[in-house]
DNA sequence: GAGCCTAACTAAAGCGCTTTAGTTTTGTTG
DNA sequence: CAACAAAACTAAAGCGCTTTAGTTAGGCTC
């Protein structure tokens, strides 16, 4: 039951740590140990369940083989889809997963990635605040390597994955008007967020369009902290006062919800009255009735994306290091009733 | 830009390696350490930004202050919701999660046991397959520092953290008699898990009753691998047949959800036709029309608990450690129109 | 002013591994 | 069979920290 160390081994075997090490990383062939001690060192590994200790390993190479993820918040099914498939990435590719929750402060996600990096690990994939572009900056001029994903920074030169917030958006809010609505409000959360601002570009050139006739712009931007308490008089105004929408586009799948929740009980109908359509989406959203038009994110590609690039960078380093990789996925617009189609 | 060390500042301090880290590990008084000098060394490492590296530190110290988190599966609302408390508990109580998803496989659980044990941390809280004794059996054995959540081995003696699967069904079975409803159906995934067993237990309770009145016992049981295939078929078949329930009881949430969405394609009033309600919840309940009654898992209070056994187990280690700590929480009730109240 | 304390400090071993710079052994060749 | 190369192997330093077992300097006591 006690733990077997290298050393164990060396001696047992009567061959030097040297031997053992060299053996099992797979360097016995280019430094000339004989089949027949690889064989012994191998077999004698397994059969006693040899594991190394990563400490030691990483401390001696100064690399750990770890790639740690900082996101907004793991319970939000969005970021618990990506964390699920960036885990099984970069297991695919070797690597282990740290993660931890930045819940939308900026400090914390500094304090992350100072203790991500004194845990060694190899790079980091990161969902920011986007408040935090010190960090950032400090990272890339220590050549550190990093990828952002779904949040980026715009003024800042990094390796980053996002999706088409612009034209998803925009081909949601045309898809409605396509279908007749006339007064199409947006339903956004107030923020600083590139991604958020790329959503209302897209529901703006909707509306506004590059023809003629222009319809009107009517924006409720909702307040991050209480959005679940203000929704429904967003809501009711939007619906019920002067503005008359007949369609709602929300930015956000967790707005998007709260908005459901608050259109039935004021009793509005979908699609009747007011169509509803939302960019990114919950599980639930097929629950409701009428089941939800949505913008899909395409997760397992962000998620691929991102620790491919990443772990290019870790692995090559020095090579292209000014070539930043920056993808901008397509997202999937799925038709459901509740825009009226 | 380059990397300080202990060193460093030792050098630069002009003091010795020791006074530096005794003093950086708050041990500067107990070790006779001057006020000054303390003084100079912890401004000199604020000043310059001084982390040190956790694997030496780790290696050094024979502990990583870091736990491990296995999971089935981290896109599954309540784990990961599960995830995000257990990592804000841990890192108040100043350790790091790492985390992986099992994917409900036995051997994939048993890899990332070893592998997390490499990777030398402190301990382990685990969501097993239920299929793996003997891994947690060799733990056990070892003396290794585990709680298990969510999933238990009845027939092992360890830590654990549950919730009352059986009160629940046996409740909310109840509620639905109490309601009027006669012939209730249950549904459920066909598995070995003992919190599935014991759910089942709960409605054969309820149904059977201890009274005279006995009514039927009418169960489906679907695979896990194809449940979102089989489950039209089989509400079908409970409420369509021969059986002809006037309400369901789902076993989980994620077969709720999909027995809904087969319910709403059939054409089958809830709850008029038949009643509704989940063991476990997701968050898109409330969307449905009507909403959903479940059964609600005290996520902060499992995740609470299990680090905080898993926390004392490992600091306080040698001294009560035949004292298996078992927690078995309470669940909550939460009744909605699904069922017809 | 020798002996002893205490306060303040430090040298160096050790954690378990990797890797560089060897050394030893064997085999070949003229 | 001496000379040398190739094959097979190893000693030991080093990764950055913690901690044990000291040492040193100064102050008191009698």
């Amino acid at each position: 039951m006690k733990k077997l160390y290298l050393k164990d081994i060396a001696k047992n075997l009567d061959v030097s740590m040297t031997a053992v090490s060299l053996v099992l990383n797979n360097k016995g062939d280019e430094n000339k140990i004989s089949q027949e001690t690889q064989q012994r060192i191998l077999d004698y590994a397994k059969a006693n369940n040899y594991v190394p200790n990563q400490l030691a390993r990483g401390l001696s190479r100064g690399k750990t083989e770890t790639i740690g993820l900082i996101i907004p918040n793991i319970s939000d099914m969005f970021y618990a889809k990506i964390a699920g498939s960036i885990e099984d990435r970069a297991m695919e590719r070797g690597y282990t997963v740290v993660f931890s929750s930045s819940n939308e402060n900026p400090d914390k996600e500094s304090r992350l990635i100072k203790s991500m990096l004194n845990r060694q690990v190899d790079g980091l994939i990161i969902a920011s605040t986007q408040q935090n572009s010190k960090d950032i900056k400090w990272l890339q001029k220590g050549k550190f390597p990093f990828v952002l994903f779904d949040r980026h920074y715009p003024e800042i030169n990094t390796n980053y994955v996002i999706v088409d917030n612009f034209g998803g958006v925009s081909k949601m809010t045309k898809h409605l008007l396509e279908l007749g609505r006339k007064r199409i409000g947006f339903v956004t959360i107030l923020s600083e967020l590139d991604a958020m601002e790329q959503r209302f570009l897209g529901y703006k050139l909707a509306v506004e369009g590059s023809q003629g006739k222009q319809q009107e712009l009517i924006v409720e931007s909702l307040k991050y902290d209480n959005y679940t308490r203000e929704i429904k008089n967003a809501v009711t105004r939007l619906v019920r006062g002067k503005k008359k929408v007949d369609a709602l586009v929300f930015s956000t799948h967790y707005l998007a919800k709260e908005g459901i929740i608050a259109l039935k009980e004021l009793g509005i109908k979908i699609p009747q009255e007011v169509a509803i359509s939302s960019f990114s989406t919950i599980s639930g959203f097929d629950l409701a009735d009428p089941p939800i038009t949505a913008v899909f994110q395409p997760i397992q590609e962000i998620a691929k994306a991102s620790v491919d690039i990443l772990i290019d960078e870790i692995e090559k380093k020095n090579t292209l290091f000014d070539n930043y990789r920056r993808r901008v996925l397509d997202v999937k617009f799925e038709i459901k009733k509740s825009c009226g189609a």
